[in-house]
DNA sequence: GTCTATACTGTGATAGAC
DNA sequence: GTCTATCACAGTATAGAC
């Protein structure tokens, strides 16, 4: 879609998609009409949809390349059960892929009940349980299955909608307090009986 | 509004608050409809607008009863600087109030960034303001900031948007586990030189 | 207190000029 | 590729019957 483009200027397609994710995730998929995507973008509302044949189809392509990433950083991740250098480098593999995409994973993460039915929706929605898969062994355990909510809701919103009082954008210094504190979250914290 | 009313049956005014706070939750206060509150309980669109004056009147009354019990739970803690029984005890009366307007929290974390000028809103984001002062004594270091907006969302995600995976309407269960992580990540983990 | 009817505005989407 | 013009419809809100 915008080949051979190296830092000039973004394509207008590239554009409308940062404009739209960004609204998105602040003001939900709902509260979003394609009159503010357009305005905040300096373009049409007719132009909008010559890039994107429907506000739903301009979901998709927001969201696509973040379940993509999302996908491939689980794959071949037998979980969280190898050794703890394993266990860190998953770790930092997802916190960067937050860092990266927090504007749609915050988008469905919290919207995704409410948009299922959309395509792109219903794969995170499946991605997502993918993860809580390889994070927690025991989806059974209550202790277990609020660690991991409370790891990937407050990721999600400490990158997003924490701007009031955690400030600016995410910087270094944010990322490694995420690995820790994330990584605190879903380690085996309580090995109680035999884990593993 | 409601005088005398035991158990049994909510007032019109209240159906209409339980089934609204419901929606915005989930699809957003922009993504909601009076039309849509209005059919979920069961009434016309301006039987609503009878009951509230507008759509924003009804976000005001389905967030206030919220942010006047967590100013109250705030009432009296001078932090959480006092000692591990005190601190244990706000925790549980933060956790509680979670439990108790989980859908009004979410909708106000999530979305008081889009929302600033609606006077519950604003009246909730000061709150939550006070909240961080009292749980992270710096506001200046990254990793207590996280911290914080890691427990404080996580906790509001998990209780709300986590229905996928973690299942129903939370249970003791659910509220220990809280403690316990939210416990975990506001306590002052690293008094690396001299905190209190 | 609840409804129907209505006013008006904004929405997503299409057609067609340039 | 971008625009204006237009459509059918859903949105909030008001007026008034019952």
């Amino acid at each position: 879609m915008n080949p051979g483009q190296t830092a000039s200027r973004p394509s207008p397609a590239d554009e409308l998609l940062a404009v739209a994710i960004e609204q998105f995730a602040t003001v939900g998929f709902a509260g979003t009409s394609l009159q503010q995507i357009a305005d905040a973008a300096g373009y049409s509302k007719s132009s909008v949809l010559y890039h994107f044949a429907s506000k739903e189809a301009l979901l998709e392509a927001a969201l696509g390349p973040a379940i993509d990433r999302l996908e491939h950083v689980l794959d071949g991740v037998s979980g969280l059960a190898g050794t703890a250098g394993e266990r860190r480098a998953f770790i930092e593999r997802f916190i960067d892929f937050l860092l990266e995409y927090r504007l749609e994973v915050h988008t469905f993460i919290n919207q995704g009940q409410s948009l299922v039915g959309i395509p792109a929706i219903d794969r995170a929605n499946a991605t997502v349980l993918r993860l809580a898969d390889a994070c927690v062994a025991e989806l059974t355990d209550a202790e277990d299955r609020v660690r991991f909510g409370v790891a990937l809701g407050g990721a999600a919103y400490a990158l997003v909608a924490a701007k009031n009082f955690a400030g600016e954008e995410p910087t270094d210094e944010v990322r490694d307090a995420l690995i820790t504190v994330v990584g605190t979250l879903l380690a085996p914290v309580h090995p109680r009986t035999t884990k593993n």
